[in-house]
DNA sequence: GTCTAACATTTAGGCATCCTAAATATTAGA
DNA sequence: TCTAATATTTAGGATGCCTAAATGTTAGAC
């Protein structure tokens, strides 16, 4: 009755909770929506590409991603432009506008976390560090094991 | 340039992604939301309550627990009553239809993160266990830290 | 004792996000 | 060349969240 299992599944729901709270100390901040910023800071990533390729990066379907890259292109913040090799392709880029946004967020961001982390030591900051780091290795470990369908 | 804070803050993104996998291993397989799961799941941790008190569990407002719990009183799985002390406040109880489904869902979790996880050996499931109990320590912690305004 | 302020809940209106299915345009292959 | 596949958008609908306003109830000031 206590397998690692049981506990992780008792604990979920207190970790996405949690993790809620660094979200929150995400987009209270800014003048964009955590999913605007993820989409905003793939694009960034990944730099020029087609829906497809982004709806595929976010992992939701693709007309998801165009209602949200529509509202991005109304913020100025991402550009739409049509391929020149498949003229049913378009290319998305960030604009200019939108990687100085991102930039700002992202120190937003840290200001908000060092904020939030302040009171923990240093050796409390490296162990949540560390933890985050181990659960992200295990889970995309399981979640890639899980994809190729064994 | 790579303190504990600026490691979380790359790897929150990630974390986010992997843990919503978790999520849908949960409400892929069931006939409720996560978040009507989560709800449930609340409603009957806490006992009979009132409305006031699972908004604020849940931390959202009144009016969407209170549609929230709409949806879940159609359903069935929840049950209002007015409360004979104060009759502003109704009183919340899940019903045996929603204790019965709570259990079968639960039961579906574990099965889920069973599969999920096979493939790690033990010493894995238990690190990652115990990564996710360090990370809700943690958090729980700085969060706590926060609300009590300092 | 009455009357107003506080409280608990619901309703109304609105937004972000997701989905599936259908429409549109373009390309590629038989 | 014509059909099937591909890339994107549009339409319609659901969940879930919010603020503000409406409703009903209680409690405290006087």
């Amino acid at each position: 009755m206590s397998t690692p299992i049981h506990t992780i599944a008792q604990l979920y729901p207190r970790l996405m909770r949690a993790m809620g709270h660094l979200r929150g100390a995400v987009d209270e901040t800014m003048d964009l929506t955590y999913n605007q910023y993820k989409t905003l800071l793939s694009l960034s990533d990944m730099g020029p590409c087609t829906l497809n390729a982004l709806s595929r990066e976010l992992e939701v379907a693709t007309s998801s991603a165009s209602q949200m890259v529509d509202r991005l292109v109304v913020m100025g913040l991402v550009e739409r432009s049509t391929s020149d090799g498949d003229r049913r392709s378009i290319v998305l880029t960030t604009s200019d506008q939108g990687e100085k946004l991102l930039e700002k967020v992202k120190e937003e961001i840290l200001r908000r976390y060092q904020e939030l982390f302040h009171h923990l030591g240093p050796g409390e900051q490296s162990n949540l560090a560390g933890a985050i780091h181990t659960l992200v290795r295990i889970l995309e470990k399981a979640i890639h094991g899980e994809e190729r369908g064994m």
